[in-house]
DNA sequence: AAGGTTTACTTAACCGTTTAAGTTATATTT
DNA sequence: AAATATAACTTAAACGGTTAAGTAAACCTT
């Protein structure tokens, strides 16, 4: 074209009139750009710039639905912000997830937002000690001093026992996973209060802890021990959905009706409550938990490498919705 | 640390040997490297190379359980080959796809794997033309020469349909959405073969196609209407599980029981055999179609530019699981 | 008419890698 | 002892952008 890289650059990057290149010029490479089709190897720009325009996801499982609905929004809120998304899924692995934490750092994606599989701290404390820009969502880590977005895990369960109760449970059972996770601690432990608020002795609530791997299994038996140990059972409070369609295709498949337990569930899927129209249910704000984690982590790029406020977790209540 | 880069590059690629870098600088710059936490840069690897180890991966919408079992499977084939995948959920918005697409050549993935969202052609077939290495799925374009895997669909409503003949329902609706979507035809055209070698007039062949936007009133609406002026409907024909659940729903809403139907649904999700246990489903092999969308992208990367032959779709058959 | 500004560009360095093509000192061959 | 090979590196260019600094011509000022 007879014209140097610069010019070409300034005009493609809109600053065209800033540095006074002639309209005709910049008609020039408009054209020609839009006759190429030419595209900015954005590659080379972030190498140049340091900013990749790009942000990392790790999440336990993107098949999982909450995960997935997450992705969804984070997505299109990092969209607004001018950011794309790179998703992966660490299939609660430490490993993988590790690797996909210096894979994202390799690849200098700008932030990384990050629930973790475990409650390993490691990975997670030396992205802070970097300073790497990071927010996490879905775990909590006392310790830590990152961005974090998690739902009243406590206040959750305490809400949905206290409902239970209100119906007439008695004999409620809690249906938990992932005990060392501190998000599930919580949830126990909203679980004990209303227990124990409702004159019923924690000493003697009822818990079935779920092993992750085959859950399938281990929730089927986890639950014909406690009913077998405790037949006079009358509720259940599932710390996930996952557990409470186990139950539910248990109780179908062993003939037991549902309608003989009161029911509350953290977190939901649409065909829960068309499988058990009287649970009750604690939604996770979604949308509103994206668009934060996604606000969360453009103000800790742009304070990156200055001080930031060790912060405390952005907490979000849940909707309820009761069953009939 | 007084060696050239070059030296350093060498040995962390592991060319040390191959270079004849002596064994005490290869040690010392793998120590000095553990030491400072080295990761290499990969914009600058992948603008030097030419290769971003990358694929693109983009779904209708990731929160759909199809496509994010899907993205799942895609992401560890593809680290299995040595690729990260970056996930991008079109909404079914060609505007949003198409910006994707751009995203993704800027970004320089060496693939695209792409479930497009409408039937258009424009963005696609400019991929092929570019010989941009590209495998579609979920979807077809019969006159585009690009990979595509893609499950039988006719033969998918066929035999659910049959089934259905086989279980005494004489008055079959198919239940559809997207039916500009080449694959939608071809489910609907595997309904009307089992019901004309049922000897069940295509003529009357019952169908409500359900809008893909507000489908949860759609699906309603189209119910009510095909059910009032036809009621002796005695099965249900659902080309996707999203129809399936709505339809669950509706009837359950209105107090018809379910059991007044046969029923066959189109790929499912874990509960939906728990809302209607007596569902034919024919699932989608989601790990195989996984597999050799990856493998076959794989293939057309390492075929870029030598002349790919014009090849025929990858057509996968589901797995029929029959209702109680 | 000398000096200053503005216009319309270009040069060159840089981002962090890879890689072809040197370079220098030592070891081996004839 | 001269020629040749090998070991152990270094130099410099390239990938495709961005950007600070430079330049030459045209125009404006006093």
């Amino acid at each position: 074209m007879g014209l140097s890289k610069t010019t070409v650059s300034w005009v493609l990057s809109g600053k065209g009139d800033e540095k006074a290149i002639s309209r005709s010029t910049q008609d020039r490479i408009m054209q020609y750009a839009k006759d190429v089709n030419y595209l900015p190897n954005l590659l080379a720009r972030s190498l140049n710039t340091g900013q990749s325009g790009t942000l990392g996801l790790i999440v336990p499982s993107i098949a999982d639905s909450f995960y997935s609905q997450m992705a969804k929004i984070i997505e299109s809120e990092a969209e607004k912000q001018g950011y794309s998304l790179m998703i992966c899924s660490s299939e609660s692995n430490q490993k993988r997830e590790d690797r996909m934490i210096g894979l994202f750092k390799a690849k200098q994606v700008d932030g990384i937002i990050l629930a973790p599989a475990q409650q390993s701290e490691a990975e997670v404390r030396r992205l802070v000690d970097a300073k790497y820009p990071l927010v996490l969502f879905d775990r909590l880590y006392p310790g830590i001093a990152a961005d974090t977005v998690v739902i009243d895990n406590s206040e959750a369960t305490y809400v949905l026992t206290k409902r239970l109760l209100e119906e007439g449970a008695r004999k409620i059972v809690l249906v938990t996973t992932n005990p060392h996770l501190t998000i599930m601690e919580l949830r126990k432990s909203g679980f004990h209060q209303a227990l124990a608020e409702g004159g019923i002795g924690v000493d003697g609530a009822l818990c079935v802890e779920v092993g992750i791997e085959d859950y399938e299994r281990s929730t089927v038996d986890g639950l014909r021990m406690v009913l077998e140990q405790h037949p006079q059972v009358d509720g259940l409070v599932f710390t996930t959905h996952i557990l409470a369609i186990e139950a539910i295709r248990f109780f179908h498949h062993v003939g037991i009706p549902l309608e003989r337990f009161r029911l509350g569930c953290v977190h939901s899927v649409p065909t829960l409550q068309l499988l058990a129209p009287h649970m009750n249910v604690a939604y996770m704000p979604i949308e509103e938990m994206g668009a934060a984690v996604v606000n969360a982590i453009v103000g800790a790029m742009d304070l990156r490498n200055r001080e930031r406020a060790a912060r405390e977790p952005m907490v979000f209540g849940c909707r309820l919705e009761y069953g009939r």
